[in-house]
Formats: C-alpha cells, structure tokens, sequence
DNA sequence: GCATGATCATGC
DNA sequence: GCATGATCATGC
C-alpha cells in the first residue's frame, strides 16, 4: 500500500514555518505539473500512477501533500503547518465558456456542532483558526489523465485578513448564521442556501451518518465550512485574470462599513424599498435611460438598476450563488409565466444521481440550481400584463426552495425527466398538468436548436420550469 | 386563462 | 455563435 511510502524529508527544499516559503515553494508549481516540476524527485512517480490510479481529485491533494510538501497532516483542528498557521488546500479548475471556474465548493474544516456552539465568537471560531492562511493549489482538472499530470494554474497564500474587507463581513455575518443555527439546537435545519459565502456543507461518506449537536437537538448530518464554487470562482478569476474579471463584475456593495449594520441581503431590499409601490413609468423616469422597453430582459435590467448596478453579473450574486428572477403578476395575482431554467444536456440528465454519494455520481443540476438562492423581483399588473398595462413593483425578496419540497415533487418531475430521456421519448417530460411544482419545456432559440437524445436523434432544447401556481404561492408567503 | 410549444433581446 | 432569462403565440 501507498500508505507505507515514507514521506520524503522536504525540510532542504522550504521552511515548514514561513508562509512565505511556503508560497515560494508552492509557487513552483504554477505552470506545471506535479510529474514534471523541477527537483520533484522524491515522488515515486510510476509507483503512484499504479498505486492510487490518479484519477481522482484526493489522489491530487494525497501526492500534493505527501510527496511534494512532505507533511502527512490527519485529521486534525490545527493547519497543516502548525507552526506557520497554513492550511494547505488544493482544489479543481473546470473550463467553462472560455475561462476557468471552480469545478466545486471548496472544503474547509469539519463542524464540531458541540464545540463550534461554545465558541465565543468568530475571532476564536475553528473556522478561523484552521483557515486564517490558506495555501491554494488550483489545477486543471481531467479525467483522462493522471493526478501527477494536471496542470497547477494557482498557487497562491490567501490571507483572510487580506482578503477584500466586505468579503471578510460577509464570510463573518455568515458564520455567525450558522453557528447561531447550531447554538439553537438546530444544526439539522441547516442548509446551504442559508449564507452567502462561507457555508455548511454536508460531509459525509453515507447519507446515513449522523452526529450529535448542541442543545440537545436530533441528531444532524455531518457537515463543513466551506467557501462556496461561485465564491471561489470569482475568487480564482480575480487572482488569474484580474482585468477581465474586473470588467465582467459589479459590486453592489462598495463601501463594506455598510456592512457592519445590516446584512448584504438586508441592504439589497432596502434598495428596492423606496420603488415599491412605484409603477414602472416612474421607475423608468429615474432609471431607464437607454434601456430598451421591449428587451425581455427589460425588467430585470430596471431591477438591478434598482439594486444600483448596470452590469449583468453582480459580484456578490455570483460569490453567493444568488438568481435574480423577475415575476409579472397578473391582475388576479398568477404570474404571468413560468420561471424557466437554463436548457439541460439529454445525456447529461440521464448520467444524475439525486442523492449522490461519491465523485463518481453526479448531482442533477437542477437540484443545485434550486439550492441556492434567488431574489424575486415582483411586479403586479392591473389585467393581463401587456405592454400597455399599468406595473408597478410590489416586491423583492430572497427566497429558497423548501427542502421538504425539493426532495419530494422536485425529484419526482426530475426522476420523470431521466427515464423519458433514457428511453429517448420526449412525449413522456413531465408536463405542467402532472406536477404541481415544475415540468419540463422546449428551450431553444427556436424549434431548430437542438440536442441528441440517447437513441441518436435530434430533439429541441428543453429545460426545467417552475410552474406559476408554485411561484404564486411563494410569493403570498413571503 | 391556461398549458404547451416557440422564440426574442442581450451580452459575451 | 451561443447561452440565458424572459416573453410571445397558439389552441382549447
């Protein structure tokens, strides 16, 4: 077994208790791989290739650790290099429309719910303590290689006290979330879509694993603090590409004193408030130049105006996940359509497994997309929304899919959705009528846009939709 | 007015 | 050229 590999003595090559020589020596890898990085000698590189097979993210971080940085950490609350206070991370790239982005979240420490409860605050959390200084390792990840073959594209000391400071509110603001859920006895309620950046999730190797929490709540799944895949993602593209990342975010915050009253969600609904109750005309007045009334995309644009930014991607929506969906209501109160999705891949729907286990399974898209967050937008019209009806914006909120929800109707539309496809029959997508929750539509630029279906032939782009009635419902819940 | 199928405007 | 969010068109 690997394990019985001696772990090389690495001490000639870096100072285990400087940061900065840590980074120096991680630095190296950048632009390389680990197979082929100068002086790497001491990984037993054909040996390894057999052992572990390398195909697999862990067998990235085992060799990263093992065989280039020499230290064999476990399972411990103090970093990695305890006397350098660094954690050592290394995480997967996926290339998607051009540019990097995080292939997952990245995972940090693992909650002790009984320990974590007793925590002072954030500056004494365990979050903190193992985290402060992260060395990060991002690769290119690919299965058909092996791990001592991806390309390292970051290496890169991340301070948390030289993060930006709005990031280290936030990242606060949401810890204190979730250890608040946790002091209250309530750490099985916790969920993803709870927080913004840092959140708690699940960690476990069965979905049966349980562990006891604080207050004499039920038993909770184990679970992480983790730094979300959007956050790492605009992370990672701000270290890697700093210009095009600053051209294609906005901050909807800047001032992050802002911060320090309320909560990043708190401040964004203020923002609406002194529309609400305004018809769009009037919105328009203030806000609209330029815009196009007849873009489909008008009323979102008004929205994020209204939010107080003009571009597309809003930095702190993309780090948080968060969807802004913008609803017309009808003059009885049914929004005007169903809030559709980005259009699936067939095959890719046939290869999801819901309660995914391992690496090897996929979790169906559809089931992360309602996950996380979104903020509703909410216009009523007087009648039947046409362009000449009178608007006016009634509501903005966040909003997350019950759970209770998701993992009954929603996995039953998607459980519908997969066995369609994989008998390649799109007359049996679950339609409006069968599901109270969602269905499935076409979702093309036309008829034309297609996508290949198992048994080889050619069916119009379809994704996922929410049906109206849900969305009415939701929205007088709120 | 709803279910279903189809398409548009934008931005990269 | 394409993905995306949103809306339009048709028929019952």
């Amino acid at each position: 077994m690997v394990v019985s590999d001696k772990i090389p003595d690495m001490s000639e090559q870096y100072d285990q208790t400087s940061p900065k020589d840590i980074e120096r020596y991680g630095r190296r890898l950048r632009g390389n791989t680990l197979r082929l990085t100068p002086g790497m000698k001491a990984i037993p590189v054909e040996r390894l290739e057999t052992l572990i097979g390398g195909h697999t993210k862990a067998s990235f971080g085992y060799l990263l650790e093992r065989y280039y940085y020499g230290i064999n950490p476990g399972n411990v609350s103090a970093p990695d290099f305890p006397k350098a206070g660094v954690e050592l991370k290394s995480t997967p790239l996926k290339l998607s429309r051009g540019s990097y982005a995080a292939k997952e979240r990245l995972v940090l420490n693992i909650i002790n719910y009984k320990k974590e409860a007793k925590v002072a605050d954030f500056t004494t959390s365990s979050f903190l303590k193992k985290n402060a200084r992260i060395m990060l390792i991002a690769y290119e990840h690919g299965l058909e290689r092996a791990a001592v073959d991806n390309p390292v594209h970051i290496a890169q000391l991340l301070d948390f006290n030289r993060l930006p400071e709005k990031d280290q509110r936030i990242i606060e603001a949401d810890w204190n979330r979730i250890v608040k859920k946790i002091r209250d006895g309530k750490a099985h309620e916790l969920s993803e879509g709870d927080t913004d950046y840092l959140s708690a999730c699940t960690k476990a190797a069965k979905g049966t694993d349980s562990r006891e929490q604080a207050a004499g709540g039920p038993r909770a799944k184990p679970r992480a603090f983790s730094f979300k895949a959007g956050y790492m993602t605009v992370l990672l593209q701000q270290i890697l590409q700093p210009a095009v990342a600053d051209k294609e975010y906005e901050a909807a915050v800047e001032d992050p004193k802002v911060l320090a009253r309320k909560s990043f969600e708190d401040e964004i609904i203020g923002r609406f408030s002194r529309f609400i109750g305004k018809s769009v005309g009037e919105i328009h007045q203030v806000l609209g130049k330029g815009l196009n009334i007849k873009s489909k995309d008008y009323f979102a644009m008004l929205a994020r105006r209204m939010i107080g930014v003009h571009k597309k991607k809003i930095e702190e929506f993309e780090k948080a996940e968060i969807s802004m969906k913008t609803i017309q209501l009808r003059g009885n109160g049914m929004p005007k359509e169903d809030m559709s999705f980005p259009a699936f891949k067939f095959l890719d729907v046939t290869k999801e497994v819901w309660n995914a286990e391992d690496d090897s399974e996929r979790v169906p898209t559809f089931k992360k997309q309602l996950q996380n967050r979104f903020l509703f937008v909410v216009y009523q019209c007087d009648k039947d929304c046409k362009s000449d009806d009178n608007k006016k914006l009634v509501k903005a909120f966040f909003w997350t899919m019950p759970n209770e929800v998701l993992d009954d109707e929603v996995r039953k539309v998607w459980s519908k959705t997969k066995a369609a496809i994989r008998a390649s029959d799109v007359e049996r997508l679950p339609k409006k009528s069968e599901n109270r929750i969602a269905h499935v539509r076409p979702h093309g630029r036309n008829a034309d846009d297609t996508d290949t279906l198992p048994n080889g032939k050619e069916e119009t782009k379809r994704c996922f939709w929410l049906n109206s009635q849900f969305i009415k419902q939701q929205i007088a819940n709120n």
